[in-house]
DNA sequence: GACGTATTCAACCATCCAGTTGCATTAGAC
DNA sequence: GTCTAATGCAACTGGATGGTTGAATACGTC
């Protein structure tokens, strides 16, 4: 009677999904595929590291849950799973409201803390 | 001298972020601080770690400008800033589309875009 | 079956990270 | 000034991470 399979959001999951988008080389992918299916070549193009530096990236995003790879030919195309920025996002929603609520008192406390800082 | 001090959100920040939720104990550390200022003993008692371990997950927090310290005679009183937070769910909310138009149809409308792209 | 292309795998390296322990610092209480 | 409590800092350690290069695999083409 294993429960974990279900919709809950498990811990290791988003540690992952966070893990991988602290990344900016990870999150560029990320980017890069929002805008539809990509080869591992295609990906790698525009950085200035070696093809197999990407193809790291990629696992750390497959691992996540963030990419999904099926095969065509000898090309490995990824496509993005937003379900698990879903997840990331939904876990940030819980505070959604202490960063929506009195800004100005934030802020200006904030701004006060900023003078007398450094 | 650099100008980067607006609300742009930049890079590093955000990997700071990301890369501060991405541990466990740091999540639970912004889910207690959710619910108001805490003292570091307050913070690490829950803990099975050292105390010292729970300072240094603190730090990271602070320099991913999640927490703010303040002095409280003996005690650094941490503080929530719920504004980086803001930041990384603003940067997931560019890909929030994504996932919130059917699942089903997204997966076929890649697919389909795959065939015609090349 | 040999060849070229796309990609992964393996070994290696430098660095970072999460934890530990022990010592230093700070500030209030006596 | 001394004692104690709350906290930070330094040094160390094992393991993860981001990058490299070179070899191996998988697949379509000839």
């Amino acid at each position: 009677m294993v429960e974990e399979q279900t919709l809950v959001v498990d811990d290791r999951q988003l540690s992952a999904v966070f893990s991988a988008l602290a990344d900016p080389t990870r999150r560029a992918l990320v980017r890069r595929l929002a805008a539809g299916e990509a080869s591992v070549g295609e990906l790698a193009e525009p950085f200035s590291m070696s093809f197999q530096a990407v193809s790291k990236h990629l696992q750390v995003l497959e691992q996540a849950g963030l990419v999904d790879r099926s095969r065509k030919a000898q090309q490995r195309p990824c496509r993005l799973r937003p379900q698990a920025l879903a997840y990331a996002s939904g876990w940030l929603g819980d505070y959604r409201q202490l960063w929506e609520t009195s800004f100005d008192r934030l802020e200006e406390h904030l701004t006060n803390q900023k003078g007398s800082q450094q």
